[in-house]
Formats: structure tokens, C-alpha cells, sequence
RNA sequence: GGGCGGUUACCCAAGUGGCCAAAGGGGACUGACUGUAAAUCAGUUGUCAGAAGACUUCGGAGGUUCGAAUCCUUCACCGCCCA
């Protein structure tokens, strides 16, 4: 129950207890527990946010347990509304298909690929008839569905809620059904679907209502919102090793503490260990900033190359020393400065170019360039604010 | 079916004939500083041009006018209220 948020304490009590129950009951029949967690591919780029519930559902499979990567490839075509103030926009089935490719490749950076089952849920939900989705749909009222904050603040705005969207939580709820379900995971805006629509349903079709393990979400770069594709504040996991290092120490220090506790594998104690040495001046925030970058990256990529992405941040942006790796451009005769930057796709516009210019962001060889027009002055180390760099020949 | 309101740049949002490439906020970017791509402060943020300036943009199309994001017609989409 360690890095869960379920927002009130007698739930987590409820479901703390089920989870002891099931475990035995499980042990009794001499059976693992089937544990799934569900991922819209709505994207092509997992992020960090994802990995919370991957690194759950990877616990429950290093204990031995049967765990199911269900990529939602008919939910995805609704558009989930737990976390939404506007209705998705719905996606065509081909772009679906690509997406869920693309979120097993990278999910077994988390899971154990031998040990885990991947199942989509159009398997059962394409197979619904118009009668069935009316019988799962007696299960719920209106009022359920708007006393959640997300319908309801859309209705006070008068912003549209489609009929449609009112599915997502009956078609999530069946998944769990499906699959005879012991435990779901899913992050707090999931709430409403696992606990509620996903334990009546499994419950009113004569099946063991689902413990529901629900972890807190993940805020993006910026260190409020949730990490998200759409609010373009996520740390991409397969962006390699320096990306991930460099974006989470943009991370603000205040956001620090759910990282800690949400993606890295430290224990408790441990971060209470780091909070209090923060807290007294013991640790240099920056420090401890670097050490849990280092430590989530090497989650992905391995010790080594967490390091050398550490590395390279401290020797780029700490020492300001030039990169040892950057793409290389060979300059052609007549280019000027602005030219090169733009060929290379370091700024898009020329606008954008000569602004940079303008705004002393363009270094040849550490030296600032001040002329966008003139020639490119010679072959070298071009950088274009802080972290580009195009070696140019 | 009837009445009313809306559609503005990456997002939110102001603007109701010239002073509008379009306020403000968010985001993004740059610089300074620093403890890091934290925080803070300052600046930039349609395109092209060295610059003066030119061009394209305010849901789509057409029109009125010397001049339209602003007025008219029409089409599309959305919301609210009444049935």
C-alpha cells in the first residue's frame, strides 16, 4: 500500500483489508491473483506518469502473481473524461493500433516480458451487444455519474458532457469483469471506474468485487499539474538517458518529494532520511535533486548511463563545458549565421533565429554572436541557447 | 421546433469600423543571477526583410466601405433557455 492515494483514509483501511483477504483466499486455492492495469493509447510515448502503476503492477509480478498489460484499444476510443475538463477527441482504430504497438515496446522497460500477459480490451468489449451495454448500464444512475467533480464542474460551466463519455466507466468496469479480475491498479482519477463501476459490475454478474489499489499521480516538469501529453510536461521514457536525467532536475524542488516517493525505489525510511537532511541543511537540494534524477534514470537505462547522463548534466549546464556528443552540420559556402541555425533546426522561423540572435543566445565557440546575416564565421561549436549544440564543419 | 449567445494566435481570454500583428494571463523560449534545465528578475513570442517596411492571420465563403477581427448576407460548428 506503499505510494498509494486514495484520498480518504477508511477506503485505503477497506481495501488494505480486502487485499489481505484475497491474498489468503488466492493461497487457499493455490493460485496467483490476476492483477491488471489498464493504458489508453491515446499517444505513442509513454512517460514517467505511467510507470507509477507499471511499477506496482511489477511488484505484484515479482511476488508471483499473474498480471495482465491491458492496452484499452476500444476505451481509447471513447477518451477516458476522468481527467478532463473537455471531451477527448476520438481516434481512429489504425492510430490506435499504431499507439498500443508502440506502449508494449516500452513498457517492458518496467515489466517482466516473459511474465506478462498483454491483452486488448476489444477482445471482449467488440463482442457487446446493444442489450448487454443496456443491462450494465441499469447498474448505474445519472446521479453517480454527476456527483464526480469532472462531470459535474462541466455541467455548472455548461460545457457539453456526451453520452458517450458516460460509457468509459461501464466499458472499464466490464474489463474487469472480463478478466475476472483480483486486483486493479490505477491512478487516483481512476478512482471513480475501478471502485466504483468496476466492483458493481463484477459484483452484480456474480463475481468477487475487485481490490482496487490506486496510487497518486505523478505531477509533470512543471510540478503542478499532472503529467500529461497534452499539458506537454511529461518526461518521455524513451527519449535516452540524458533527456530523462536533464528534464527531471527541471523538475522544481517542491515537486521533489512525490518523486521521490512515487518513482524511485527508495524506501520510506530512506526518503524521510533525505527529507529531514534537506530540511536541515544537511543536503544540498541540487544534490539531492541530482540523486534522484540519477536513480529514476537508472531505473530505465541502467547504472551506467544514468551516470554518464549525469555527467554530461553537470559538465554542460553546471560547468558550462561543451558536450561531448551533439549533432554534426557541414556548413555549405554562402550560409550565414542565420542559415545554419535554420538548416539545422535549431530555431524554426528565421524570426525565431534572428531573435535568438538578438537575445545574445548564440555562441560560436563560446564567443556570442552578434550578426544573423553575416557569413558563418567558422567551423565549430555552435550553441543556441542552453542546450543545443551542433558541432558545425 | 422556437428564442438568445458564441467561434480570436500554442492554450485561456480582451477587443464591436482606422491608434490591431491584435490587451491580459498561462505555456514556451532567451538573458541575468544562482544551487540545476529549481526559485527570482528582465526580455522575446505570425512570416519575410539589415532596416524603414511589406505580407498573411481573428470559424468558412461572399459583400458594404477609402479602410473590417469589428457592419451586412450566407454556410458550418458549439452553448444556454423554452417546448
Amino acid at each position: 500500500m506503499q505510494g498509494t492515494e486514495y484520498g480518504d483514509e477508511a477506503l485505503k483501511k477497506a481495501m488494505t483489508a480486502e487485499l489481505r483477504e484475497r491474498l489468503l483466499i488466492a493461497q487457499k486455492e493455490n493460485r496467483p491473483l490476476r492483477v491488471y492495469c489498464g493504458y489508453d493509447p491515446t499517444s505513442t510515448d509513454l512517460h514517467l506518469g505511467h510507470t507509477i502503476t507499471m511499477r506496482k503492477l511489477r511488484q505484484f509480478q515479482d511476488l508471483g502473481h499473474e498480471v495482465t498489460f491491458l492496452i484499452g484499444s476500444y476505451t481509447a476510443l471513447v477518451g477516458d473524461p476522468s481527467d478532463k475538463n473537455k471531451a477527448r477527441p476520438i481516434l481512429t482504430e489504425e492510430k490506435v493500433a499504431e499507439n498500443a504497438l508502440t506502449y508494449t515496446e516500452q513498457a517492458f522497460r518496467v515489466l517482466d516480458r516473459e511474465k506478462t500477459k498483454i491483452r486488448y480490451n476489444g477482445e471482449w468489449l467488440s463482442k457487446l451487444t446493444l442489450v448487454d451495454l443496456i443491462r450494465l448500464g441499469q447498474n448505474f444512475t445519472v446521479q453517480q455519474f454527476l456527483a464526480r467533480d469532472n462531470f459535474s464542474n462541466r455541467l455548472e460551466k455548461g460545457e457539453p458532457i456526451y453520452i458517450h463519455e458516460t460509457f468509459y466507466a461501464l466499458m472499464q468496469g466490464y474489463d474487469a469483469v472480463a478478466m475476472e479480475t483480483d486486483v486493479q491498479i490505477g491512478g487516483s482519477d481512476q478512482l471513480f471506474n475501478i471502485i466504483v463501476a468496476g466492483r458493481k459490475l463484477q459484483e452484480a454478474l456474480g463475481q468477487k468485487p475487485l481490490v482496487g489499489i490506486i496510487t497518486a499521480i505523478l505531477p509533470g516538469t512543471d510540478g503542478v499539474q499532472r503529467m500529461s501529453k497534452s499539458t506537454g510536461n511529461i518526461v518521455p521514457i524513451n527519449n535516452g538517458a540524458n533527456d530523462m536525467f536533464g528534464k527531471l532536475m527541471s523538475v522544481p524542488d517542491s515537486a521533489m518529494s512525490l518523486y521521490m516517493r512515487l518513482v524511485t525505489r527508495w524506501s520510506p525510511h530512506e526518503i524521510e532520511q533525505i527529507e529531514r537532511n534537506l530540511a536541515s541543511g544537511a543536503l544540498h537540494p541540487r544534490d539531492a535533486k541530482m540523486n534522484m534524477a540519477g536513480e529514476i534514470t537508472s531505473i530505465f537505462y541502467g547504472e551506467g548511463d544514468a551516470k554518464s547522463a549525469r555527467d554530461n548534466f553537470i559538465k554542460t549546464f553546471q560547468q558550462k563545458e561543451v558536450p561531448d556528443e551533439m549533432p554534426e552540420f557541414d556548413l555549405q559556402t554562402g550560409q550565414t549565421v542565420v542559415d545554419v541555425i535554420l538548416a539545422a533546426q535549431l530555431a524554426e522561423s528565421k524570426s525565431k533565429a534572428r531573435s535568438l540572435i538578438d537575445q545574445k543566445g548564440v555562441r560560436l565557440d563560446g564567443e556570442v554572436l552578434e550578426r544573423g546575416d553575416a557569413p558563418f564565421p567558422h567551423p565549430g561549436v555552435l550553441q543556441v541557447g542552453k542546450r543545443k549544440f551542433l558541432r558545425v564543419k
